[in-house]
DNA sequence: CTGCACGCCGATCTTGACCTCCACGGCTAT
DNA sequence: ATAGCCGTGGAGGTCAAGATCGGCGTGCAG
């Protein structure tokens, strides 16, 4: 009875089965049909003969390439969480008007959320929070962005330290989980009247704080 | 070399093996069992060994009173489901005032957070939302909790349904991520405030839509 | 006193997933 | 052209964890 569905939609052909790659291009094929099966599946679903099937590889090739199951899932996780820190910072330094920071900050969100193949699941959705390793690289990500976010909080509204984080985990929180909860409804909203509606949202809430609220047209 | 830590922490003391319960009690006692297991480790990583190990029974005894580790699993996650749908409506039913809705609503999510043997952590950090059921049932919440924040919403501004749908996951998700990270941070702003603060936020920035922003003080 | 029913336990089975061993085919250097 | 080498493939080992079977002790009805 307990035998779930078997059968994935394959959203992609499973590659030929035969073909010769250098090393550095078989790695990243390994990769790509890594994440397409992680993000699919989750990491305890996946098996291993899954994710070589998908590339068209036998099994050993991918434990020539990585080590074990978990060492590729860490490198996947790895690359998306550097992807979406940069991208935090990057949007907060694109300007200096912060209401256009708070803007720009929640597209980032949404523009992760929409990126190629859901990889923001491996992030927002791991099914493996209790591995040390990936508890520690998903924390990395919460606590980088919510710093970024922080520091520009506690340098114009002059609130303690520990406030400011409060505030920041939290407007991240909102970005993230909304941008989730957005895509999930399959985009019930334009994703531009989506980010203008909470940044309006995020905007007021924060503006209101001591220095600011003067400054205000 | 994958062996992870197999030691945990034992909050209390492994019950004493040999007492004779009759079934109702020892129902109870097993979820409460469960439920220090799960939170502890997760799902994946519970074994059903260390359930019993924890209640002080044996395992064919756990068997005999739920189907499978998933059915023990489903039955705490509705349990703590129903409780913050319940909670959260409690507080958006408890005044009329909005601006105490919303801190009453922030309020919630804290006092969930805080509950007895972290039991949030399976709805909101749960390690098997792959399992459709899990995934139903979390789901639920999070739905159920947006809508019952959405109606206020609707009722109050005007904004379309979608749109309002979508402040209302925000407004959630920030009250449910703040309250996991301030709980993680160890406190490091007292409850109070920490409610205070971000209900500041949350009420500043919804009040400000359109068929608010006029009766405010 | 005695048989019965109930709750409980030690020991075992089985499945499934991660991870390696022996045979094969295409590329290169002489 | 041919011999060697390197990467590939299928089949199998190992082990952990979920799920189960026969026996034991205790308390009560007759």
């Amino acid at each position: 009875m307990g035998g779930g569905v078997t059968a994935i939609e394959q959203t992609e052909a499973v590659r030929p089965r035969g073909t010769r790659l250098p090393r550095r291009a078989r790695r990243n094929q390994l990769l790509g049909a890594a994440q397409e099966v992680f993000v699919a599946q989750g990491y305890h679903a996946a098996a291993m003969d899954d994710i070589a099937e998908r590339a068209g590889v036998s099994k050993p090739v991918l434990y020539q390439h990585f080590p074990g199951k978990l060492d590729l899932y860490l490198a996947l996780l790895d690359q998306h969480c550097e992807a979406l820190i940069q991208s935090v910072r990057s949007a907060l330094a694109s300007t200096s008007d912060n209401k256009q920071r708070v803007r720009a900050t929640m597209d980032a969100y949404f523009a992760y959320v929409e990126d190629d193949g859901g990889a923001f699941r491996l992030v927002f959705e791991s099914d493996l929070t209790n591995e040390p390793a990936v508890r520690e690289r998903v924390d990395k990500v919460t606590n980088e962005c919510a710093e970024a976010i922080c520091d520009v909080i506690a340098e114009d509204t002059g609130l303690s330290r520990a406030e400011s984080m409060l505030l920041a985990s939290g407007l991240g929180g909102l970005a993230q989980v909304v941008a989730r909860s957005w895509l999930h409804s399959d985009r019930s909203v334009p994703r531009d009247q989506a980010v203008q509606l909470l940044t309006s949202l995020a905007w007021r809430g924060i503006a209101g704080f001591p220095l600011h609220g003067i400054e205000q047209h």
